[in-house]
DNA sequence: ATGAGGATTCCA
DNA sequence: GGAATCCTCATC
């Protein structure tokens, strides 16, 4: 397993890199516990010329400053008073890019994932939205900032490849407030994974 | 100081 | 279809 570097979150072009991340592997580690899964659900938000994006038009506020960090971090944020959403930060520093997770294949510890988050069965809705992805691997608003080049969450590449046929491009969801933007293929899918979120007609 | 609204999830 | 739930942000 190849830890995603500085090189990888750094480059410009966001939506590519949202599309890469489809296959790696994102990983906490936090004490003794570690929990993992297979990214499979990606939304691109490109920043100050992005309506959907918390950070359109450089708006610089104390939950977005993280955005504004150099490539590399977790921007991690509540939203609906209940659900912690996490992103991956890219770019250089003063370029607000961020990847919303949205999605994941639980690999590594499917029991701890089952505690987190009260379920029951390790069914294809362990993972599946990005509530949950983050309630799963026990990401919280406290991660905000952290850096994924260290050894409590981080992202890699295990040499699993995905067929470019298999990755499917959409709008992203939930986002109609972003008028014209709202209809952007930012988001990417691995096809047919029971984890994706959405609906059936979202996933085309 | 106040009020509106949200990159969602779950259940009916 | 609708509630849960609370932080963030813009505005007063």
């Amino acid at each position: 397993m190849k830890k995603l570097d500085s090189a990888f979150y750094n480059r410009a072009d966001v939506v590519k890199i949202a599309k890469e991340l489809i296959g790696k592997v994102l990983i906490t580690h936090f004490g003794e516990v570690i929990t993992s899964g297979r990214i499979v659900e990606t939304e691109a938000y490109a920043g100050a010329i992005d309506r959907a994006s918390h950070a359109y038009n450089n708006r610089r506020t104390n939950r977005t400053e993280v955005i504004f960090q150099a490539g590399g971090v977790a921007y991690v944020y509540l939203v609906y008073g209940i659900h912690q959403l996490f992103n991956v930060v890219t770019n250089q520093k003063d370029t607000p890019h961020a990847i919303l997770v949205r999605a994941l294949d639980p690999i590594h510890g499917i029991n701890t994932m089952l505690e987190r988050t009260g379920k029951h069965r390790a069914d294809y809705t362990l993972t599946k939205g990005p509530g949950n992805v983050s309630k799963a691997l026990g990401i919280t608003t406290r991660h905000t900032g952290v850096s994924l080049l260290g050894d409590e969450i981080y992202i890699a590449d295990d040499d699993f490849v995905v067929a470019k046929k298999d990755i499917i491009a959409t709008p992203r969801i939930g986002i109609d407030y972003a008028g014209e933007d709202a209809k952007l293929p930012y988001r990417f899918i691995l096809k047919d994974n029971p984890n994706v979120s959405g609906k059936k007609s979202q996933n085309a």
